[in-house]
DNA sequence: TGACAAAATTGTACGAAGTACAAGTTCGTG
DNA sequence: CACGAACTTGTACTTCGTACAATTTTGTCA
């Protein structure tokens, strides 16, 4: 299931990855803050316009690609067991991202040593990918995707999200097992633990 | 309550003021694409470097002052009765900061019209005020602000408020009713309604 | 009041970001 | 192999953001 993509398409994606690659090497070699797109693209050898075809401005090419399309996630969420609750296909479908991050094995080492150095710049928002995962839930829930519970859903499940991204860093521990506690926390109501 | 502030204070609050209601005027006159620093600067009749004495960046001018510091966002929390939940609490915190918001009538007057014509522009973070409000939280929980409850709280609280701000803006409903809805279903521990 | 010090405003200059567009090159297809 | 579509390149221009020195305003204290 690798190579259905043209020699066209593939010549874009490893150009993509190229210049987003050049970036992060830059970025931790010389500090993000003098990383400029002249440097960019002269280290990536490709011109200043080429930048711009790829990438919408400077801040999104340090942003790593979703491993999955906003359909790709609708199946995932589609093809949990009904029986699951809201909350724990959520959960499940998250941790399994978690496994599918970068399939570019230079990017999938500079991603986490940038990130590590420069944590304020995780992203903390997706939201083509949390429209997706709005839309699914609210299908899965015979609900509309604009209906409260989804909506409110999608954002308390993102932020948990988020939320164990940053204290499974400050922790040494794997964001999935944060998350699971996250989520249980929210399956609980939010009760604060007795002190 | 209201002139405890010199008149260095008060003309220093006026300019950032006027800068703002020009930015927000002529973002409704010609669209906010068209809005550059030289036509704030020239609206507001201040010189170019006094823009940026005053905001971080074009983007920044767009952003609502928040109605609290955060110490009186602390202060709040701590004034409310330790018999309530940390949901409930926060719940009557924001809604008496919604209707803190803007002295001025002039900014009072814009921000809403802005906000209504350019929906994306809406903040979605404001990190000083959530690390204030975790703070306050792990006090009254009598936890460290950097544990796992105080932060997942958060963030889970700001995200039913960014939420219910989205859900109030395409209904027509006042903010603060669609605050409590979402964070009764956050208190219900995201149980998805019966369709 | 008058002078001094701190702070805000102003103007200038410059590197970099972002946009527009025309010209050239590469790729897929018939 | 030839054609059209898509991608790349180079150039020119506007705007953003920052630095810095000069000037004006403000608060304070003698």
């Amino acid at each position: 299931m690798s190579h259905d993509l043209g020699r066209r398409e593939r010549k874009k994606r490893d150009t993509r990855r190229a210049i987003q690659a050049a970036a992060l090497r830059l970025a931790l070699a010389d500090g993000v803050e003098s990383v400029t797109i002249a440097s960019i693209t002269e280290a990536a050898d490709v011109a200043r316009g080429t930048f711009f075809n790829y990438f919408d401005g400077k801040s999104a090419v340090f942003i790593p690609d979703p491993p999955w399309t906003p359909g790709e996630l609708r199946a995932k969420v589609e093809a949990r067991p009904a029986s699951e609750s809201p909350l724990e296909c959520a959960r499940a479908v998250l941790t399994e991202a978690l496994d599918d991050l970068e399939a570019d094995r230079d990017l999938a080492d500079l991603w986490p040593r940038f990130f590590r150095r420069y944590p304020g710049m995780t992203p903390a928002h997706r939201p083509e990918l949390e429209h997706a995962l709005a839309a699914a839930i609210a299908r899965r829930c015979r609900l509309r995707p604009d209906d409260m519970y989804p909506v409110v859903f999608t954002h308390v499940v993102m932020a948990s999200f988020y939320s164990a991204r940053t204290l499974a860093a400050t922790r040494g521990q794997p964001i999935a097992d944060v998350l699971g506690e996250a989520l249980a926390l929210v399956a609980d109501g939010l009760v604060p633990p007795q002190s």
